[in-house]
DNA sequence: ACATAGATTGCATTCGAATGCAAGATGAAT
DNA sequence: ATTCATCTTGCATTCGAATGCAATCTATGT
């Protein structure tokens, strides 16, 4: 074929306006692969070439084509982030800076938000047709799902997440070492009969957390703690914390919640329904320093996540793995910040 | 050529699998549109036919890919998701139910998360490549910006935003009714000192609450109230109710906040530095209805927004645009609900 | 058994950009 | 001016699925 003869249809309206590579290749009188290499960069092309392209499709308004470019190249830029709690506090700091980190590496964010953790197998069947180059996960995932990842070769990052005994890339806060801060502040400071409402049981890091807590208590020499099972609500931190008031002869002085949103209900049903103060009458810790845990009402004691330099972790580590496909899996912990607060009576170590 | 061979470089390891509707052809002893057409819902194909390439399929692991299927058919079934301010509280929730029920369409979200109105073009350019059949936006774009839409016969709906005069369909919550609302109630509890709150000048809906409640206020004969400026932030929010405590002599006694989260701060402010409660001492009233709205500590009394009919509509409306080309623009308001709290002295109308 | 409408199937082409290869252009060194 | 190395450029092919068209098959009615 002499001449790819490629009819446009122009509407009438003059709107449409699929501006291809060989639009700017013809009007600008060089071939269509000059012009994709002009939009490569690093290719070889002279200055005068890029010049006249660029001026060509400048005037055309060309826009170059993600999808054909995905197609040819196997390369997407696009990477499926997987959320499972999305309106739980932490989060949505979390996806904007990872959104805003991978948008500087010119990768696009696909956004999964899981209904329930039940959802992954549905969600990750959305997810393999669009070709990603890589996942965070921010969601628990099984082993068989992790195999789904390595069989497609598609880089994984969890997200404060991990499965325990595979060796999956992860990013995370050191969930142990933080419990265990709080646990000591509060024994420092006198505590002794401890109550924990804890995660619930699904969330791995929700149970590391129970568990350090739990070991470092009994570490210490003070009594077995209560421990509750929330859903990590403000909701659930309230009735548990009301839950705990059921026998007050015994009633704790110092609750350990697994973050701050159930923290910030315990803290309020103490007060409100049974007029203990923080942390005068009562001492309650969080974990996660979200937002409104610096607000004045509860003003918490709890461990904050690095998240900026967790999300960058993350970011590195999977954009790292996708340019390079042999790379080893890489475990990051990251210590909690201890955040200073007025919801305990806590004791710094030193 | 008679058969085109294609050479799949099959890796040694075993694992990399690009199983194509050809491989899938193959196996099946069918052609590749045979393949192609099981595949696509409501195509012409025999039973025996269906069953014998999904069993193939099944076997080799076949999974359609999305970026080929886009770049022919013209639909990528990708929307784009522009959100200026996620850490809002108000947007998580938002953002979940959008993504969740555009999921339920087959749609896919790319989600762009600005980090403040000027990067809205940058964006715009990153979006464009990935041809989205569709753009919700919660952040404000310029006439020119709205004119890149049109051009390229992109479909936009506004979240809570939208152009004055211009006619882009969009879906809001009626942000004057709200307002007036809370001003009505304020003053039949007997307010006559209003202060507002107010959200910065840029955002939209902050200008309309500010706006209609400052008429209201004037129509019922109240003082003019003052007018400070905040940017949504619990912090703003603090920092200008310590502000409006500056003249002791005539504080107001009802603050109208343009989001809770400032409300929320306002509380605060008031309650820890200056001793004053509410509702007995001073009222304040927020807008949103956000999760936090509904913790004891502030028991707001606020204006929610119909978050699921919002989004429903935003999804439904988008995903019409999308179908039928044609369609013309529409404007959808919801009225919010009043959502009674414990923040203000308050009486609802009859 | 035969004609015919309707349902299935395969063939060949298409979407838009990237890229290996070879041809052509440029420049440097002699 | 000649040769060779280095840049540039264009040609032709490729990615993987969708689809118009024509060929084939099926079923139905007579």
């Amino acid at each position: 074929m002499a001449e790819k003869t490629r009819s446009k249809i122009v509407s009438i309206k003059g709107a449409r306006q699929p501006v291809t590579s060989y639009d700017v290749a013809r009007h600008a009188g060089v071939s269509q692969s000059a012009v994709s290499r002009c939009f490569k960069p690093g290719a070889s092309v002279s200055k005068k070439m890029r010049d006249r392209v660029m001026k060509a499709a400048e005037e055309l308004g060309y826009e170059p084509n993600a999808i054909a470019r995905s197609l040819i190249s196997g390369r997407s830029n696009l990477v499926a982030i997987m959320i499972s709690n999305l309106t739980n506090l932490y989060y949505p700091e979390v996806l904007a800076e990872l959104t805003q980190r991978f948008s500087e590496h010119g990768v696009r964010v696909l956004l999964f938000a899981l209904r329930s953790e039940a959802d992954a197998n549905e969600t990750l069947q959305q997810i393999w047709p669009y070709r990603v180059d890589g996942v965070i996960a921010a969601a628990e995932l099984s082993p068989e799902q992790v195999g789904e990842f390595e069989k497609r070769d598609v880089p994984l990052v969890f997200y404060n997440r991990h499965l325990t005994g595979s060796p999956v890339s992860s990013v995370c806060c050191d969930q142990e070492d933080g419990a265990r801060q709080l646990v000591d502040g509060l024994f420092k400071a006198g505590h002794r009969r401890f109550a924990i409402i804890a995660g619930p049981p699904e969330s791995v890091v929700g149970v590391e957390r129970k568990t350090a807590a739990i070991e470092r208590i009994e570490e210490l020499g003070a009594d077995d703690p209560p421990i509750l099972e929330g859903d990590y609500s403000y909701e659930s931190g309230f009735a548990l914390a009301e839950e705990l008031m059921k026998h007050k002869k015994k009633r704790p002085d110092a609750v350990i919640c697994a973050n701050d949103v159930m923290a910030i209900g315990a803290l309020d049903a103490f007060r409100v329904n049974h007029g203990l103060n923080a942390p005068e009458d009562i001492s309650v810790v969080g974990f996660d320093g979200v937002g409104p845990s610096h607000w004045k009402s509860y003003n918490l004691t709890t461990i904050r996540q690095p998240v900026r330099r967790m999300t960058e972790a993350a970011v590195t580590m999977l954009m790292a793995m996708i340019e390079e496909p042999g790379l080893p899996n890489e475990k990051r912990v990251f210590s909690g910040i201890f955040q200073a607060g007025g919801s305990a009576q806590f004791e710094t170590g030193n």
